[in-house]
DNA sequence: CCCTCTCGGTTGGAATTGCCAATTTAGCCA
DNA sequence: TGGCTAAATTGGCAATTCCAACCGAGAGGG
């Protein structure tokens, strides 16, 4: 969503929850699957079109702003015997965005589950064991979804 | 997103990818918000539209198609004096949600950093520690974004 | 030199979704 | 009867998305 401009008077777009503000860069439709499918290696234009069948001037629209983010570094490449071309790879920032799909993964899985079974996992990507997602504390004990509060940083005005 | 229908020719609602059916759930515009504002103890429809300033209508929508999904119960409450209303509370899925909403916030706390400091922390809800988001495996190491990969689970088609 | 192919987009127009303000509904109380 | 409040619903307009068709730059073939 590139559009919760100012959803609560006297906050600019700055100051907004941290939330609004991660939307705004990959909350809008497609953004994330795009990013699911660099994640799995996909880099050029049709690759994604194709991998997600999103229509052609969304898919220009959302790359171009994915790059202006700082999550898709566009850069040209060249096949022997053809053009110069341009292809998409993830930043450091598009690679922590790991964190967000693992998310919508596991909690998919736990609790919409799909009857024929997970439809992806997450494995370790050296050896290959099973891992998941959990908070942890500084001293490295995992905590539940229900154990965790959301509290005011240091930068939180109205809204947070 | 309620929309993205069959992006793939020959794959159901049921049998896409995960991250498809978990954003048909919470990743239309609002849908994640609103869970925020539940997580923060919020429950009322006047206090979602005035702390979110969203359109009562899309409002109404969302809070109907959450309830359906499971990730919020309608309750009706009734305040001394007032005829009876509804009140909506997570259910255990709403609160599973955590994930998500914590890995919105700490990666953009993490990579689009606003210059004022976090804006949101998350803390253990009992000591008020800060915890983090992270990928740990069955040994209970943590692993960085980078050092997981995302593979094709039992239900995986075509897509993933 | 022209014709055609491919990839990476643009463009125009219809359909859907979202926004805003005004209105409605249902019960409570005077 | 009329006013009050919370929870929506409605109508009209704006923005976003969708779809299909088109464009253009360079490569290769004839």
């Amino acid at each position: 969503m590139g559009q919760l401009k100012d959803a609560q008077a006297g906050t600019d777009s700055e100051a907004r929850c941290q939330i609004v503000r991660s939307l705004d860069i990959v909350g809008e439709k497609w953004s994330l699957l795009i990013v699911r499918d660099a994640l799995r290696g996909n880099t050029r234009f049709s690759e994604f079109r194709d991998s997600l069948g999103a229509p052609s001037d969304i898919l220009a629209t959302r790359l171009a702003k994915l790059v202006e983010a700082g999550v898709l570094e566009k850069r040209a490449y060249r096949e022997p015997g053809s053009r110069e071309r341009s292809s998409y790879h993830l930043t450091e920032s598009g690679q922590g965005l790991a964190l967000v799909i693992g998310a919508l993964v596991q909690w998919g899985d736990e609790f919409h589950p799909y009857s024929g079974g997970a439809s992806s996992r997450m494995v370790d990507a050296h050896d290959r064991e099973p891992v998941e997602l959990a908070f942890v504390t500084a001293s490295g004990e995992a905590l539940g979804p229900d154990e965790v509060s959301f509290v005011p940083g240091p930068a939180a005005r109205v809204t947070w």
